[in-house]
DNA sequence: CGTATTTGACCAGCGC
DNA sequence: GCGCTGGTCAAATACG
């Protein structure tokens, strides 16, 4: 069990502000190991996206369970390798409402097409076992991607092969032939598109004894997520309780220290920063496991951060930022379809009597459907900005933690990542 | 009143 | 050994 604890490493989040579709796959040869591999595809319109998680559990019953990405055939990626891939709309398209973003975590082949822009942003994060943890779902981010508009800097080797893969209407990712983890690239370009590399093996910053460590950056939410200082932590998963900051040498940002409140004793922490190079991202930095299962009931979260909503909260917040962004969206026309997704959500709560108990709106898992028949392009277009992202339920929870899981079927992925801001997406509660 | 956050103090690792 | 810096503790404070 300890094998598996639940980590970041341990999620596959897709979404897609406007329309998406997401299947789960079948276990294939690997399927010892139910992270063995997976990738996400995107369609060519940048509207909607498809994400294909093969070695997965196949009590999702997908149609789909045997299919598999043309591109994993061209590649040949080390099991130990994951990657996690994020791509953002470009302002242009955030002020539409826009947003696709894909995680995988896991290990396999992330595919897929930024959106039509050509001035989107994609964030990719290349993952690499860590030498502390040879374990399947602790894995440590060794490498960043950010692929942000600018024509003006010279590409690179390493991503020239990137920026190769990466076609606009299909792009791939691959594995440690692309970038390792003693990559030293800071820039390149991938389609007149600047990519920033960065690393968290900062030689300037000493690790405190030999503490296995996971990086990610994230794009810093600009609601107000914390309660005083008005810095803004994307949540996740787990109850992170605050107990300490400290201004950081060398960077105009402090740097915040959280410790897992999901369960006494447990030694997990985080570290929040903003990057020295982009304050717009926000540098998460977790150290040492969890040694409990994933929060599997909110109840479980009763030491949760204040900063992240209650259930009540959390229906005013959302409605909040949905007004917000429909002020600054004019031209979003998304109510009504946040309107049907609650109606969605609260038929599926129903037909699974569950949440209820919880109060707590949720994300609509993708597991609750039926049938990913039913993530056609017609339901979809209804769904509007609906995002995929109970990860916990999207995945095959963590060895160990599975019949728990299924037992309880109440964990909430709401908390997941909170990515509120101009270019994240939104929630659509119950 | 219970819980989370803030913040100064303290501790530990590392380089010189 | 000393100083610097990062990480943690815990009392004070704020919030619901």
């Amino acid at each position: 069990m300890d094998n598996y604890q639940g980590d970041l490493s341990d999620i596959i989040r897709a979404s897609g502000a406007s329309y998406g579709t997401c299947s789960t796959g079948t276990p294939s040869s690997e399927a010892a190991n139910p992270f063995s591999r997976g990738h996400l595809q995107f369609s060519s319109d940048p509207m909607i996206f498809s994400c294909v998680l093969e070695g997965f559990n196949s009590n999702f019953g997908d149609p789909f369970s045997n299919m598999r990405d043309p591109f994993l055939h061209e590649l040949d990626l080390p099991p130990s390798a994951y990657f996690n891939i994020t791509t953002s709309s470009s302002a242009e398209m955030s002020s539409s409402g826009a947003l696709e973003e894909a995680t995988c975590f896991g290990g396999g082949v992330v595919a897929g097409s930024s959106s039509s822009s050509s001035n989107s942003c994609v964030l990719a994060q290349k993952i690499l076992e860590d030498d502390d943890m040879r374990r399947p779902c602790n894995s440590i981010l060794s490498n960043m991607i950010q692929i942000s508009p600018n024509d003006k800097l010279p590409i690179s080797p390493a991503v020239d092969a990137l920026s190769r893969a990466l076609k606009p209407s299909s792009m791939v990712i691959s594995g440690d032939n692309m970038i390792d983890s003693k990559t030293s690239i800071d820039h390149c370009l991938v389609d007149n598109t600047e990519v920033q590399i960065s690393s968290p093996r900062n030689p300037g910053l000493k690790r405190r004894k030999s503490q296995a460590k996971k990086s990610i950056c994230v794009p810093a939410p600009t609601a107000p997520n914390s309660r005083r200082s008005g810095e803004v932590v994307p949540s996740d998963l787990w109850a992170w309780r605050k107990y300490g900051q400290k201004p950081i040498k060398d960077s105009p940002y402090p740097r915040g220290y959280y410790r897992c409140s999901s369960s006494k004793g447990c030694p997990a922490r985080k570290q929040v920063e903003r990057s020295r190079t982009d304050p717009n991202m926000l540098v998460i930095t977790y150290t040492s496991e969890h040694n409990h299962p994933w929060p599997t009931h909110r109840n479980a979260l009763a030491g949760s951060s204040r900063s992240q909503p209650s259930k009540n909260n959390n229906i005013a917040a959302s409605k909040n930022e949905e007004e917000e962004e429909e002020e600054s969206n004019s031209g979003s026309n998304n109510v009504n379809n946040s309107a049907f997704v609650r109606e969605e959500e609260k038929q599926l709560e129903m037909d699974d009597g569950e949440f209820s108990d919880i109060g707590i709106p949720y994300c609509k898992p993708i597991s609750k459907m039926k049938n990913s028949q039913q993530l056609d392009q017609g339901l979809l277009a209804e769904l509007g900005e609906i995002e995929f992202a109970d990860s916990v339920n999207l995945l095959s929870p963590p060895q160990g933690f599975d019949n728990q899981k299924r037992e309880s079927n109440t964990l909430d992925s709401f908390h997941f990542f909170d990515w509120r801001g101009d270019n994240s997406t939104k929630y659509h509660l119950v």
